[in-house]
DNA sequence: TCACATTATGAATGGATATTCATATATTAG
DNA sequence: CTAATATATGAATATCCATTCATAATGTGA
């Protein structure tokens, strides 16, 4: 695992601080962005002096880099659980998308911080896509074992399946277009056209 | 239509140095995102000095705007050419994605700059994917009358088929996974989802 | 209670860079 | 050809901001 050279407290109240930092930084990144943050807009907002911060992290790159981590880890883990708690890949599938657009929808500082580390470190951008791209096709690949998907390239359908999720996701957090509250509706409509396609005809 | 403020150049050398900027500024960002491209980073491979960029161009932001504003309308006008082209809405959607996908990979750039505009300037990015979504929807929307599709809301289908576009895209462009070079098996493989679903039963 | 480690402060530093402007050259109209 | 206009230069300016560091306060183990 990259090492951030990160700094844990250990007191209680240093917790408390490291925790008040990392808030603080979620929050105005997402407002506006990581270059448009300074450090004092965190430290003020944390409610702590500039050097406290350097205390914890050597740089505001670390900082960024260990939200996005954190991040990252986060809604992996919560899909993950949620997703095998299902049985049928249908079910599966579906609890995923829903799983995800909830997680994005109590996050949505989520997009901006994962999205922007493609204009932050390029290379993160492409680890985080590419290993939540593996694992949605390892789940596929089972899937087809099963003979519950059709055979299918799995490579290039975990990116539809991503490219869905996330644009979902878009809509539902910037409320971009109709019924946005409505996670459910949503779900089902992307679901139907999942399981049914587009057209009216089939072959 | 948002004014810029930009000074059109009018003899033959100042339009060639006004292109110059703008194919410097798009390679630049493109590699290197707005924040880290300085004015001295465009002007020096445009082979201009500082100040001449600001004979055309008001500020640093106003530049990128013009280059985003542009890319969105060229997008637009290429997908709509060729979409047009085509009979059926199985083939206007075929060719819909395919024509996303080989803009993106001719014009890399178009994604940093796009979704650059998150962090930078917030509604140029909902405009972008507001009025995308909603020439989408138009043209959904009659074939559902023609009875070429399935009664669906094409509100949420639009983003699902711009979901699709954009995550096959950044594959493409980013050479995620496997079989990236082949774009017509990626198009086939696509297109196979969104006529018969991603499951083995219908119903 | 006393040393030692940890946590906190915030003013000072140093480097970076968007923009301006005084000056110079090229182009065009009459 | 000549004024007027458009184009070009690049050093100087003025601001911004990440990081450091000397100093102080707080917590901890013996």
């Amino acid at each position: 695992m990259m090492d951030l050279n990160i700094k844990e407290p250990t007191t209680r109240n240093a917790k408390t601080t490291f925790q008040e930092i990392e808030k603080s930084a979620i929050k105005l990144f997402y407002k506006n962005g990581y270059h448009a943050t300074t450090i004092a807009d965190i430290t003020d907002d944390a409610g702590v002096a500039a050097g406290t911060l350097y205390l914890y992290f050597p740089s505001k790159l670390v900082l960024y880099k260990h939200l996005l981590l954190t991040f990252s880890h986060n809604i992996r883990r919560y899909i993950a659980a949620r997703v095998n708690k299902m049985e049928s890949r249908y079910d599966k599938e579906r609890e995923g998308v829903k799983a995800f657009i909830e997680y994005a929808r109590k996050n949505p500082e989520m997009y901006n911080i994962i999205w922007e580390s493609l204009y932050i470190d390029r290379d993160l951008f492409r680890d985080y896509y590419m290993s939540f791209a593996k694992r949605y096709k390892k789940g596929l690949d089972a899937a087809v074992k099963q003979g519950e998907l059709r055979e299918i390239d799995t490579d290039v359908v975990s990116f539809v399946l991503m490219g869905i999720a996330n644009f979902i996701g878009l809509k539902v957090v910037f409320k971009l277009g109709e019924r946005n509250d409505d996670i459910d509706y949503i779900v089902d409509v992307v679901m139907d056209l999942i399981k049914n396609g587009l057209f009216k005809e089939r072959e």
